[in-house]
RNA sequence: GCGCCAGUAGCUCAGCUGGAUAGAGCAACUGCCUUCUAAGCAGUAGGCCAGGGGUUCGAGUCCCUUCUGGCGUGCCA
């Protein structure tokens, strides 16, 4: 059980019995340190509702606990609040227990099948940096989900069936209109090896893009081209495969070397055979209706604010749209998989056209009464303009040229390092070490908020970043290896002899309400807080005290148990943000 | 036009159901390595939480309004 949680049921219990609602007994964590650990302000609000003073409630409430030997000081201060600490003896016992619960005291929950969809890059088009943050908040959560007991499906969403395939194709096309997969009338075997290298495409789907907004009758044949892949024509059908198949094997290499990976590599061409079956059931429903052309479903419903437009189902050429596709993805996943939840890690610009596909599967039955679809929306990337952000050339940054730069930033240093002497695990390092920098450097920001993107950030090494969390892991990795050599070993852990021991203790009991809170909010900024709030505690309790030359073998002992604890701790919340840690650095 | 989101230290950002003196990191200045990794620690300085109203015991947080910026608003995804 969550301490936290221990502590209002206490308090709750104490204002149920002096006659009060249980529900104002909530406890928090202190902000003001310097006066008590933990606080409850329920008597003010209790002032409110009993028309009594709350400094009085809060004394009745006090009053019940008196006895409580769990804590070391319970009073009732100024305008209300129940200030408490807790004894040194049950810190202590609580940092005993957690050692050894790798699930860090977690409550357990139902497990729940959750379908995650993140990364959506695109074929044909190479991942740029903003592709970051999709693949690892999405990573994240999906690890933090799993933690908790869930069963997590990760599935890529690759675009691979819109009008960017048409484009690559006419493009294609327009610069080698001999190959076989043009003529129409080839009914043969198209060969084994594809046409195009990955990194031909990387220029041609660029250009392609640039020449349909200036050339209309390219554009027009690119759309053409689409509907006729969609529709099965035998050549383009064949020339996609080669291009499906080399783009995958290049996104697999990229996200591998940011530790990013899915269950599932599905795309939108998947949801292609549900279409047709999305489309009946929207028939039989009433739901389609014709609008200029197209066809529409109205998704609006009588208690909004906003305004909702129509979602688009049919194109008045006859072809599909996204959200058509969107919903052949619901209907396969819930035919498939049959989640309970699905998360959908998609950039905040989405969040409307997100909001009718769930509705409209919900108005369809898609998705059943109890199916939670949730737009988990992130902010934009901006350059220090605040616009979208863009190299120096006006051009966007690949997120391959990104992870480069950070690495052989982290390896600059790595190279000049004595305690790191393998060249091969110096390599390693600077990978682990550039990818935390690039991993915290964003996951650090509020996921739904825009924010400033500075690649010195990414760059940096020394406070609220990747590497000094790292750095704090290996430190507690070194002296423990250390004391093991010496013959020491971690022994029980006894009560706190300082104030600095005992906020690590009283840090180390809050971890998993961070992590509870990260889950529920789904912000990944949460674990990555809690991390800078241990190692800053960890760090100064390190600089006050020299544990390896302790005199007091059962306190050195005691506090080895406390650095093992502490280090598995930064390790575990590492782990869930896809960080990794060296074993020196 | 309508809608959504944001505006907190010089810079980049936190701030959990409204609570006590608004927090970090960077940058600046001062100190601390004759042995547990200085990618560290200690300290100084830095704020009318965009402006104005309101709600109440109490507002960065809730409501109204103005200003500024970003985004979205049916045949791209």
């Amino acid at each position: 059980m969550l301490l936290r949680q221990m502590l209002t049921d206490i308090v709750s219990d104490a204002f149920e019995k002096a006659g009060y609602r249980r529900d104002l007994g909530t406890v928090t964590v202190s902000d003001r340190p310097d006066l008590c650990q933990f606080q409850c302000n329920g008597a003010m609000s209790a002032a409110k509702i009993y028309k009594k003073s709350p400094l009085a409630i809060a004394a009745e409430v006090v009053s019940r606990l008196k006895d409580d030997t769990r804590f070391s000081m319970l009073e009732a201060v100024k305008p209300g609040f129940i200030n408490l600490n807790l004894s040194d003896s049950l810190i202590s016992k609580i940092m005993n227990d957690m050692t050894g619960d790798s699930r860090l005291k977690l409550p357990s929950m139902a497990p729940l099948t959750i379908v995650v969809d993140y990364g959506g890059p695109n074929l044909a088009k190479p991942l740029h940096v903003g592709h970051l943050r999709s693949a690892i908040i999405g990573d994240c959560l999906k690890r933090l989900a799993r933690f908790l007991g869930h069963n997590v499906l990760g599935d890529v969403h690759l675009g691979d069936w819109g009008l960017q395939m048409g484009l690559v194709i006419s493009e294609v096309k327009r610069l080698k209109p001999d190959l076989i997969y043009f003529d129409p009338d080839f009914t043969g075997e198209y060969p084994a090896e594809a046409p195009v290298t990955v990194e031909e495409l990387n220029e041609i789907y660029p250009n392609a893009s640039k020449r349909a907004k200036t050339d209309e009758a390219f554009a027009e044949e690119a759309a053409r081209a689409t509907f006729e892949l969609q529709n099965g024509r035998r050549g383009y059908v064949a020339f996609w495969k080669h291009l499906r198949n080399s783009s995958v094997e290049d996104l697999k290499r990229n996200y591998q070397v940011l530790g990013v990976d899915f269950d599932y590599w599905y795309g939108e061409s998947d949801a292609e055979p549900y279409i047709p079956k999305v489309i009946n059931i929207l028939k039989e429903r009433n739901l389609l209706t014709e609008s200029e052309g197209a066809m529409v479903v109205d998704v609006s419903l009588p208690g909004d604010r906003e305004p909702m437009p129509p979602m688009l189902i049919v194109k008045s050429n006859g072809g599909d749209i996204y959200g058509t596709t969107d919903l052949g993805t619901l209907l396969q996943r819930m035919t498939d998989w049959h989640p309970d939840e699905l998360w959908y890690v998609v950039d905040n610009r989405q969040a409307l056209h997100l909001k009718q596909v769930f509705r409209c599967a919900s108005l369809a039955g898609i998705t059943g009464e109890n199916t939670v679809c949730t737009h988990i929306g992130f902010g934009t990337m901006n350059g220090k303009d605040g616009k979208p952000y863009k190299t120096r050339d006006g051009g966007v940054m690949r997120l391959s040229d990104m992870i480069d730069i950070v690495t052989k930033n982290a390896y600059e240093r790595t190279a000049q390092s004595e305690i790191v002497e393998d060249d091969i695990q110096k390599a390693g390092v600077a990978r682990m070490v550039g990818v935390a920098a690039m991993k915290i450097g964003d996951m650090i920001n509020h996921r739904t908020k825009d924010y400033i993107f500075d690649i010195d950030r990414f760059l940096a090494s020394d406070g609220k970043t990747g590497p000094y969390l790292q750095y704090t892991a290996v430190r507690i990795q070194s002296v423990l290896s250390k004391a093991s050599e010496l013959g020491f070993h971690p022994g029980e852990i006894l009560p706190p002899a300082s104030d600095l021991e005992r906020n690590l203790m009283l840090t180390l009991t809050n971890v998993s309400d961070g992590l509870l809170r990260a889950y529920y909010d789904k912000a990944p900024n949460v674990i990555c807080e809690t991390l800078f709030d241990i190692a800053g505690i960890f760090n100064k309790f390190y600089a006050e005290n020299k544990i390896l030359t302790c005199p007091d073998a059962p306190r050195r002992d005691s506090w080895l148990a406390l650095c093992s604890l502490t280090g598995s701790m930064i390790k575990t919340l590492l782990s869930i943000l896809g960080i990794e840690v060296p074993d020196r650095m």
